[in-house]
DNA sequence: CACGAAGCTTACGTTAACGTAAACTAGACC
DNA sequence: GGTCTAGTTTACGTTAACGTAAGCTTCGTG
C-alpha cells in the first residue's frame, strides 16, 4: 500500500486542524483507514481533502461538496449510481463556469474602480494632513 | 434625487429577504435613507448590494466585503484613508485573481474526471441492474 | 373608522462549521 | 516504571448569517 499520512502531517500539509479533519470524517467527506486507534490518510483521502478545500474557497457548502466527492471513488458502482454521480459532476461544472464568468466581470469592475481611485489620489497631491 | 427602491422591491430584485437587508444594514454594509420610518434604497445601495452578493458567492465573509465596500463611496475622504481603501482594493484584486487561477484548474480537473467517468459508463453498456 | 398591506423594532432561535476542554490510551524513550 | 508525545472520544461552546415570531406604526381604501 502506498504512503499514508498521520493526522498531524495532514494538518501541517493543508493548514487545517485535527478537529477539522475529524469533523469532515464525521460528515462522511473523509474516511481514513485505521492503524489501531490512529487515523491514516491515503492518497485518496488527500485528493478528497484538496477538493474539499477548493470547494470551500469557492463558497460551496460541505454538503454540496460531499455529493461531488463521489466522483473520487468511481469504484464498482452500479450504472444508475454512476450516471447520477456523473450528472452531479456536470451540474457542478456548470456552476463553476458560471462562477468563472461572474469572477471575471468582478475583476474587471474592481480594476475600473481602482483606476478611478488612483486618479482621485493623484489629483489630490496636496499633502494636507487635514486633521479633522 | 434619483429613483429609489423600497425594501420589498429590493428583495424581489435580488432574491433576498427583508431580514437580510436589515441585517446588512446592522452590520454597516448598507445604509438606506429614510422616508419616515421606511427604508429607501438608492442607486448607491443597489450597487453595494450587488457587490455584497458577488462577494458572498466567492466565499468572502461579510466583514471582508464591508472593508471593500468603501471603494463604493469614494467621497470626501482624507488622503490617508483613500490610500488605505485603495490598498484594500488592490489586495482584494489579487485574491480574486488567485481565485481565478484556482477556479480554472478546478474546472480542468473536473472536466478530466467527467471524461473518465464517461468512459467508465460507456465501457459498461451491459444493462445489468446488478442488485447487490 | 375599520382594516389590510407594508414596514418597523426587539429579541430569541437555528444551522453550519468548527473551537475548546476534559479525560483516556498507546507507543517511545530514559 | 514513569512520563512525554501524539492521538483518541465525548461533549459543550462559539461565531456568522440569517430565520422567525410578537407586537407596534403608518398609510391607503372601502
Amino acid at each position: 500500500m502506498g504512503k499514508t499520512l498521520t493526522i498531524s502531517q495532514m494538518c501541517e500539509e493543508f493548514g487545517v486542524t485535527p478537529r477539522t479533519l475529524r469533523f469532515y470524517e464525521d460528515k462522511e467527506l473523509l474516511s481514513p483507514i485505521r492503524d489501531g486507534q490512529k487515523r491514516l490518510y491515503t492518497k485518496r483521502e488527500i485528493g478528497r481533502l484538496k477538493w474539499i478545500l477548493h470547494g470551500k474557497r469557492f463558497g460551496f457548502a460541505l454538503e454540496e461538496i460531499r455529493e461531488l466527492l463521489e466522483l473520487y471513488y468511481l469504484g464498482d458502482q452500479q450504472e444508475t449510481q454512476l450516471r447520477r454521480t456523473y450528472e452531479v459532476g456536470v451540474k457542478h461544472l456548470e456552476t463553476l463556469r458560471a462562477k468563472k464568468e461572474e469572477l471575471n466581470s468582478s475583476i474587471d469592475d474592481l480594476e475600473e474602480l481602482l483606476a478611478t481611485c488612483r486618479e482621485l489620489i493623484e489629483t489630490l497631491p496636496n499633502k494636507q494632513t487635514a486633521a479633522e
